[in-house]
RNA sequence: GCCGCGGUAGCCCAACGGCAGAGGCAGCCGAUUCAAGCUCGGCUCAGUGCGGGUUCGAAUCCCGCCCGCGGUACCA
């Protein structure tokens, strides 16, 4: 195929708009009665306004300009055969930016549409740049909701989740995403698992992964356990049921082995991730120091060992092998009463506020490690099995809890440090501050042999057994003999059996348990009968190191080849939700360190830089289903077209604040596309664009490794150093005539809006563009000739500017302009400095910190000067200037004494 | 309760400690139109949640409140 200026004329758009309104004509009426219910939910104001865009782009034969459907149209194909987006290797540097992947449930939704709105811009402004940028696409294709509606459908997951793939990989397409197709990943495909089976069994080897008996949290209608990141105020993450407690074996990844790791590496991230995600992952790992204090038949954990000396009671958790062991036989009823009373509790009622302290006496005493006093030890279910030593000494006087439980059971209660009168502790302590009073403890319980320094963490381990078939296999076998096998490397994958239907209906047990002849092997190591392990991994393992097997997804050697991994990681920007601040994102974190660990990649902290966005929201509340207060990303894109949805998202507010839907106006953006369109129009017909450069008629394949319309912009350089490292090059050839005042404006806007760009400050930029747009509108009507050379340079510039936003209108910018097409690698244009520099401004005269009077002065006015200027204006007249500040050449403060 | 983020025109949002308004939405007026719509032009609209402080000068920095959002909650 071949792109003139002359096939991409206004006779072939006409065609192209007819051909298209008869398209949407016919498929339209379904799409309206969804359409009309979204506007009735909306404020007034921006339900009028879209229907009056609805049918003008789509019934009003042309009167509006912006067809966005004929670009659509027209633009996708052409884009596909010129292969813009492929990362290509060569010598230029390399960035990577990878949106967190898409659970394929249905199409892509607002949120998708927000997040590849805002990571494409970033991208693209790479790609622009000149920088080889790797782009990738990929699915999180286990999970629950597939198998759900499996088992609805008599259907098998796969068939659900690969059409689910299809229609988002066609939406992605169409929503003109800077994607390299080559790096697509399904986390479902065999050739992917494989290699998470693989990464487990590394796992195994070192004792990073491990089986555990342990209180579980399960899910009583998924039927499956859930980690501690899943419970969410003790309610199961995805479906909402209260969870309760199971005591089970499972497998679990010790990634509180890497706490202290986890914490730390975040100072290399400090700055370049958000605040509140760090915040939060601080306070998900918990890290508390204190000291392990010996209380005879056990030891327990305490922040405060400086109020030893006021412990009156221990309490253990009930729910604990501790508590059972050390009961009397005179208080065991009670204590089995009290214990399945507490287990019988959910987490809900267990922590709720405010409740009176319940407990039972164990009829066993510790001894006080300093005094050798007896303690009673009691059971209380405020203390908690899994933190510390699931025991705590009491201390009445200085905890709430401890003092509620001491009032409740009558027991005494002994000031400590700050209660000088009264104060229990002994002399070694006197007159010291808390963190010297708890050093000094520590050397003392140490050297006496009755505790020890210590850290606990609330970070409990991650928790990967799932009870559920859509998901990645344990490759491991159980064997009477042998234990515990690994499933051979040369063995795997381990693939999922053939079920459908109701026969993955849960059942406490996975439904890989009832595949007998999948269950029934060989033990690997000697032969003899064993069983395959027939749970199934969380998924968020599988989302742990998807990023890495991006840079070879068809590598067959191990889970990612490593001379493609050292290009292109780690991640420079990684964008996604908030929502994943601590659960994936701090499993991808520990995945990436034990992926150090073992030798296989040479980083520890797997994304650069990230940027999460904030919510797509409708008047104010979450969309939902059951609320009915859905936008469908869809109807909005026929609607407005794709790239009005991708602008608004842009433009709405900063990248991690929520958009409220109801607060933006598509059908805004939409009139900003249409103005561009005409302004592209208007000075296309009037100049024709650079001879030199716009004959190039034939882009072919090559147009990728270079730029190719390249206009009044010079190609990038492909040297190793970002080309934002190099001056301004003579080679550039901007236009030696034109209009100076717009010109003025488009480089000062340009300088603008690349600063803008690079801080990731996204919908400023956008606002400048419009700016620019908007100052080219006003120096044609003003009388400035379309046709000269300063509104063609603000027209490519902006066309430049917007392909970062606006894939579609930007091309037919290009086009319209003159240019074939490929806008996307036509290069950023860089700002002359002379130009951008003001030659005059205006300096604020304030009197006593009130402005009074505004001067027009150099740019380069001088302090002397400008003093003489300001003492000399009228509003310095008949004053007695006491303080003169002098801040050439924005502002003059006149500091006077008297009115 | 604790931690974090945020309160600027009717609404969404800008503003190196230096002229509170860049951009958009909505509204109003006008041009265009047989008319409506579209389009174009113009206009109105806040003294920055409240109270103190620092400063020549505070939306911006500090302290104390109020409100909203998010996270987390017997973690010893």
């Amino acid at each position: 195929m071949v792109f003139t200026s002359d096939r991409l004329g206004l006779a072939d758009r006409l065609g192209c708009q007819r051909h298209v309104r008869a398209g949407a004509a016919s498929g339209r009426s379904t799409v309206h009665t969804h359409a009309a219910r979204v506007r009735g939910a909306r404020a007034a104001h921006g339900g009028k306004t879209q229907a009056r865009i609805r049918s003008g782009a789509l019934a009003s034969g042309g009167m509006s300009d912006y067809d966005f459907e004929a670009m659509q149209r027209r633009w996708q194909p052409v884009w596909e055969s010129l292969g813009l987006f492929t990362a290509d290797g060569s010598g230029k540097p390399r960035r990577s930016l990878v949106d967190m992947f898409a659970y394929p449930s249905g199409d892509l939704h607002m949120g998708h549409a927000e997040a590849y709105a805002l990571g494409d811009a970033v991208a693209r402004f790479w790609i622009q740049q000149g920088y080889d940028v790797l782009h990738p696409v990929g699915w999180d294709a286990f999970g629950l909701p597939a198998e759900n509606a499996a088992i609805r459908r008599g259907a098998h997951p796969a068939e659900w989740t690969y059409a689910n793939i299809g229609t988002q990989a066609e939406s992605f397409r169409r929503y003109a995403t800077s994607i390299d197709w080559r790096t697509r990943l399904h986390t479902s495909d065999p050739s992917y698992y494989r290699w998470t089976q693989w990464l487990f069994l590394r796992f195994l080897e070192r004792g990073l992964a491990v089986r555990k008996r342990a209180a579980v949290n399960w899910c009583p209608v998924d039927r499956t356990v859930l980690a501690n990141e899943q419970v969410v105020a003790g309610r199961c993450e995805r479906c909402g049921s209260a969870v309760t407690k199971r005591e089970l074996t499972q497998w679990f990844l010790t990634i509180t082995a890497y706490a202290e790791q986890l914490l730390d590496d975040m100072a290399e991230l400090e700055g370049h991730w958000p605040a509140p995600v760090l915040t939060m992952q601080r306070n998900w790992i918990g890290r508390s120091a204190g000291a392990y204090l010996d209380f005879g038949p056990f030891e327990v954990f305490t922040t405060r060992p400086d109020t030893v000396f006021g412990a009156t009671f221990l309490v253990v958790a009930p729910d604990s092998a501790l508590a059972g062991s050390l009961c009397s036989a005179g208080q065991r009823p009670a204590f089995d009463a009290y214990v399945s009373r507490v287990r019988g509790e959910s987490d809900i009622t267990r922590t709720a506020a405010g409740r009176a302290p319940t407990g039972v006496f164990l009829g066993a005493h510790g001894r006080h490690p300093f005094t050798g006093e007896p303690l009673p030890i009691w059971a209380a279910d405020y203390v908690l099995p899994g933190h510390g030593t699931g025991a705590i000494m009491a201390v009445p006087a200085h905890d709430e809890r401890d003092l509620a439980f001491a009032q409740t059971f009558d027991l005494p209660v002994r000031p400590v440090a700050g209660t000088r009168d009264t104060d229990a502790s002994p002399d070694f302590l006197a007159g010291m501050d808390r963190e010297a009073a708890t050093a000094r403890l520590i050397a003392e319980a140490e050297a006496r042999g009755v505790g020890r320094a210590g850290v606990t963490y609330r970070l409990r381990d991650w928790l990967v057994s799932r009870q559920r078939f859509w998901g990645c296999p344990i490759p491991v076998v159980h064997c009477a003999n042998c234990g515990i096998v690994p499933v051979p490397d040369d063995q795997l994958p381990v693939v999922l059996p053939d079920l459908r239907g109701e026969a993955l209906a849960p059942q406490d047990v996975s439904p890989l348990a009832t595949v007998r002849d999948w269950v029934e092997v060989d033990c690997p190591r000697c032969g003899g009968p064993a069983e395959r392990d027939t749970d199934t991994m969380d998924t968020f393992v599988d989302s742990s190191w998807y990023f890495l097997r991006y840079c070879s997804p068809a590598y067959g050697k191990g889970p990612f080849d490593p001379d493609a991994v050292g290009r292109w990681m780690p991640v420079d920007q990684y964008v996604g939700g908030a929502e994943h601040a601590v659960m994936h994102l701090l499993y991808v974190r520990f995945f990436t360190k034990v992926l150090r660990d073992l030798g296989l990649v040479d980083f520890a902290e797997p994304f650069r830089r990230l940027m999460t966005q904030g919510q797509v929201v409708l008047n104010g509340a979450a969309m939902s289903k059951s609320k009915g207060n859905m936008v469908d990303l869809g109807e909005q894109i026929d609607t407005y077209g794709v790239d009005a949805v991708r602008l608004t998202m842009v433009f709405a507010g900063p990248p991690e604040e929520d958009i409220d839907w109801a607060d933006v106006s598509p059908a805004g953006s939409v009139r900003f596309l249409g103005r561009v369109l005409r302004l592209a129009s208007e000075i296309g017909a009037a100049s024709p664009a650079a001879a030199d450069h716009a004959q190039r008629s034939t882009p072919g394949p090559t147009l990728h490794r270079g730029s190719p319309a390249t206009s009044h912009f010079t190609e990038l350089s492909r040297s190793s150093e970002p080309p934002s490292a190099h001056p301004v090059d003579s080679r550039e050839l901007w236009i030696t005539s034109g209009d100076p005042g717009l010109r003025r404006t488009t480089h000062r806007l340009l300088a603008a809006i690349t600063e803008l760009m690079e801080e990731q400050r996204l919908n400023v930029a956008v606002a400048r563009a419009m700016e620019l747009a908007n100052a080219v509108r006003r120096a044609i009507d003003g009388g400035l000739p379309a046709g000269d050379p300063a509104a063609r340079e603000a027209a490519e510039v902006l066309a430049v500017v917007l392909s970062l936003f606006t894939p579609y209108t930007a091309e037919e910018m290009w086009a319209r302009l003159g240019h074939p097409p490929g806008v996307a690698r036509a290069g950023w244009p860089r700002a002359d400095p002379a130009l951008v520099a003001e030659t005059t401004v205006i300096c604020a005269l304030q009197v006593n910190g009130k402005l009074r009077d505004r001067l027009e002065v150099p740019a380069d006015i001088t302090t002397d000067d400008l003093t003489a200027l300001a003492l000399a204006s009228p509003v310095a007249a008949g004053r007695t200037v006491t303080r003169l500040v002098v801040r050439p050449p924005h502002v003059v403060n006149l500091v006077v004494s008297g009115p």
